[in-house]
RNA sequence: CGCGGGAUGGAGCAGCGGCAGCUCGCGUGGCUCAUAACCACGAGGUCCCAGGUUCGAGUCCUGGUCCCGCAACCA
């Protein structure tokens, strides 16, 4: 029995909630429910990233307050974390006040290696923004272009990121800190050769106020990025609780593969500075496309998770996108493969199973089902799948099981059995189909919770529980599903 | 030659030196307990291209083509 600590990104606020921060969420949940269900000690935590200057902007043009608009789209992501049935335990605003309390607490901390200097790079008027040298416009650099850049410089805290390269690239060659997958632990140790440059973590207050103040200095506030990933060490505490001081380092912190940077070379930095320990583990998932293209507004092809979550119901949403975007890579939805998974794997597979198995019981055995021996499968290969992060192919190790209790009825002939009239045969195959299903309801448990549930109500106490409703309803025309 | 990843039957993936495999879809047959569900069998692949190493190469090496992600202020 231990202490274990799981975390997502927290989403920054400028947009609505998309299929990519569902798909995180319930990633990191299958993590934590799996380790409450073995025992250990959970907190699980989410939360939402709120300043910054996008979010300034987009409340500017909607005409509100920034805490107000940091509100509302905060509340949003709460709202889908309910719906799909995110069990986490703490939910992190970066506008909290504990948060920001803890932040300059941090800042301060980090002292020894942050300094002033001058940022001087190619301003744009118009979008009141830095370019990059490698994204801006050649032609605008010239003086004479109506939109010219200019040449500006201002005063900036750096972090001096670059004196950590080395040490951080030793600790992921060596698995201290595990990145999931292997390309992904690949890709940042390749960055980390080439060594990483200092980073600029502040903005001057006359251009940006939404942030939270530089201690000791009214004139600059904190750059959102590097406050926002102090997040999941304040959530806890740091420095001075009791949670801080049991469940850090996190075991896993899953990100998205856009923001491998962020959590593999400035956080760990970060952390070595403040001589904390590093995560255990960052799982790092890809994207999702929707019919094989990059779902965007312009495109129009934008599919909101409660779009899915209406017609379908949670447990098949948290179904297809475990099973069925590949953990390790980017995957794709659409309506078509989302429905043959429905259709095939859960209803026709599953929801049959248990069906023909419960009906069964209640023909032959007027819905006792006796004594019900433990089934027990061999699930080390589950077990590693989850450990790794494999989702979908900890989900193929349960379907596995699955197929295995259809061919089992269909080798046993339960029903010929019955004709047969040897009762007690019969009975010892029912029970074993029956133990079959609390077995898979258990494998089930962190990735469908109500499904798991279900199935159990269905066959514990040695007598069969009827369901009120059909466990996946097929259906072409929109379900109420379950 | 900035860095990293990928290219395997209609779709999604596994295999990483020894007869090319899995799931879905498709076809045929079987069964009847069941949500017209379940089970079995079958068709379908020059494993991106060109060279090379090897008794033997999706699997290793070299070169090329195409796709994707990252590339110091966008979180």
């Amino acid at each position: 029995m231990s202490n274990y600590y799981v975390t997502t990104s927290i989403p920054y606020v400028n947009g609505d909630p998309h299929i990519g921060h569902a798909l995180e969420f319930i990633m990191a949940d299958v993590l934590a429910r799996s380790a409450r269900q073995r025992g250990d000690t959970v907190i699980f935590s989410t939360g939402t990233d709120e300043h910054g200057t996008k979010v300034a902007q987009k409340a500017e043009s909607l005409g509100k307050t920034n805490q107000n608009y940091a509100d509302e789209m905060s509340k949003q992501f709460v709202t889908l974390a309910k719906a799909l049935n995110i069990s986490n335990d703490r939910f992190i605003r970066t506008t909290d006040k504990a948060h920001e309390q803890r932040a300059q607490i941090i800042w301060k901390a980090l002292k020894g290696d942050i300094y002033k200097a001058k940022y001087i790079g190619w301003y744009d008027i118009k979008q009141e923004e830095f370019v990059s040298e490698a994204q801006a416009d050649p032609a605008r650099m010239k003086p004479d272009h109506p939109q010219a850049y200019q040449k500006l410089e201002e005063d900036n805290y750096f972090f001096k990121l670059s004196k950590y390269s080395d040490q951080i690239r030793e600790i992921i060659e060596k698995d201290q800190l595990l990145v999931t997958p292997k390309t992904r632990r690949n890709e940042i140790l390749s960055l980390l050769r080439e060594g990483l440059d200092d980073i600029s973590i502040s903005r001057p207050k006359n251009k940006l106020e939404w942030g939270i103040p530089v201690p000791g200095d009214s004139k600059q506030v904190m750059y959102v990025w590097f406050e926002a990933l102090m997040n999941y060490i304040t959530v806890l505490g740091y420095p001075e609780h009791d949670d801080f001081k049991h469940f850090w380092p996190a075991n896993v912190q899953v990100i998205g593969k856009d923001i491998i940077r962020f959590h593999a070379a400035i956080w760990p930095a970060m952390l070595l500075s403040l001589n904390v320990q590093l995560p255990k583990q960052l799982y790092v998932h890809g994207f999702i496309t929707m019919n094989g293209e990059k779902m965007s507004k312009s495109i129009g092809n934008v599919v909101a998770p409660q779009d899915i979550l209406e017609k379908y119901g949670v447990d098949p949403f948290r179904y297809y996108f475990l099973r069925h975007i590949p953990s390790y890579d980017d995957g794709d939805f659409s309506w078509d493969a989302f429905e043959a998974a429905y259709n095939n794997e859960l209803a026709n597979e599953l929801g049959n199973a248990v069906q023909r198995t419960l009906v069964m019981i209640l023909k032959y055995q007027n819905g006792v089902i006796g004594d019900i021996p433990p089934a027990e499968h061999d699930i080390a290969k589950y077990l590693e799948a989850l450990k790794l992060c494999h989702f979908d192919r900890a989900l193929d190790e349960v379907w596995e099981q699955v197929r295995g209790l259809n061919q089992y009825i269909d080798e046993e002939k339960p029903w010929t059995i019955a004709k047969d009239g040897d009762m007690e045969h019969l009975r010892e195959v029912l029970a074993y189909q029956a133990s079959c299903l609390l077995e898979i309801a258990d494998l089930l448990e962190p990735f469908m919770p109500d499904t798991a549930v279900k199935i159990r109500n269905v066959f514990t106490e040695g007598i069969v529980r009827p369901m009120t409703e059909t466990l996946f309803p097929k259906t072409e025309v929109a379900p109420k599903a379950e």
